[in-house]
DNA sequence: GTCTATACTTTGATAGAC
DNA sequence: GTCTATCAAAGTATAGAC
């Protein structure tokens, strides 16, 4: 029995290690040394190198995304409680503040053009899941929208606002702020 | 005549060059490459190496910023003009969002430990010569705390999701949602 | 599948000629 | 002050033994 099996095994190491020193700064000697896997094995998982294995962390970031936020906020009966279920899981995903967005972190390198496909759907996605969910409890198309926009980018700014700070006060400040603009 | 004859030649190229590639994307390469000056002059200017230069931009960064922003924030007679002001000048700044903060990028990545005194200072500079002028302008303490901590995050909110939905527009929006704020 | 060894490139930094 | 040459270290990636 073994610790790792699959790609599916390293995924979560590997999303840490790119979450916590981005594209550049997670170099494959840092990637072999948190997953316990000589850089053979990573070849043998991720044969496109460190770019495949960038690109399977954003895939399973949108994956959890998708089935922990966006779906909800499109299926909920309720579309309030989708919307505060996407706070909730927001406000966990991120530890109130502690962790940064990988996207996010992508989207202002210049690794942004490489990966600009996955970017763009990511904020899309949340944006417009969002904007439906805001339109079916009652605002208009234009309300709903804006209102959408102005909250995805909202908890981008305040992750980076509480990192620059250094206080993971800022972002349940913020949370608490755009919860009650809905 | 030579075009760069002192440090503050070089910083410009150099801001640029940390703005686009970040701070392990900019190389000694790329910045000679940039500034037209080999990695002898670049050790002549910045003895210190690429830390030393990143440094520069920052405080290059933190003085337009103190003069431009902060300081008119501060002392402006008619608050709201110096409110505005702000606005103009940071729309100008961050070319309409086609631009990333530096300093935003510093505070996500892992050089954030490195230079965390300066991006700290940066942000808190901001966030309370805003949340003053609020304060002047009639609000009491709390919201004018608040409603600062809530628009320098979201000017950096603003441009992260401007450049992952590679949308200009998005900045614009959200820069005017702020200005109705206030 | 996993490891070690290795190839090859690029990195930040230094030395020294001019 | 500026350049070229060079260094040691770290980077990604590959080859091949087991």
């Amino acid at each position: 029995m073994r610790l790792i099996r699959e790609r599916a095994d390293v995924l979560p190491v590997l999303t840490e290690v790119f979450r916590t020193h981005g594209y550049e700064g997670a170099s494959l000697a840092l990637i072999s040394q948190h997953t316990g896997l000589g850089k053979g094995s990573l070849y043998n998982f991720f044969p496109g190198g460190k770019e495949e294995m960038a690109a399977a962390v954003l895939e399973g970031i949108d994956g959890w995304f998708h089935a922990h936020v966006f779906d909800p906020l499109r299926s909920h009966e309720d579309p309030r409680r989708g919307i505060e279920a996407m706070f909730e899981a927001t406000d966990r995903y991120f530890h109130s503040g502690e962790r940064v967005c990988i996207v996010g972190v992508f989207a202002l390198s210049d690794v942004r053009d490489r990966f600009a496909a996955r970017i763009n759907a990511y904020f899309t996605a949340w944006r417009d899941a969002l904007a439906d969910a805001l339109r079916r409890s009652g605002r208009d198309e234009a309300s709903a929208a804006n209102l959408a926009e102005e909250v995805v980018a909202g908890i981008q700014g305040a992750l980076v606002a509480a990192r620059a700070l250094d206080d993971p006060g800022v972002f349940r400040r913020r949370i608490e702020w755009m919860q009650a603009l809905i």
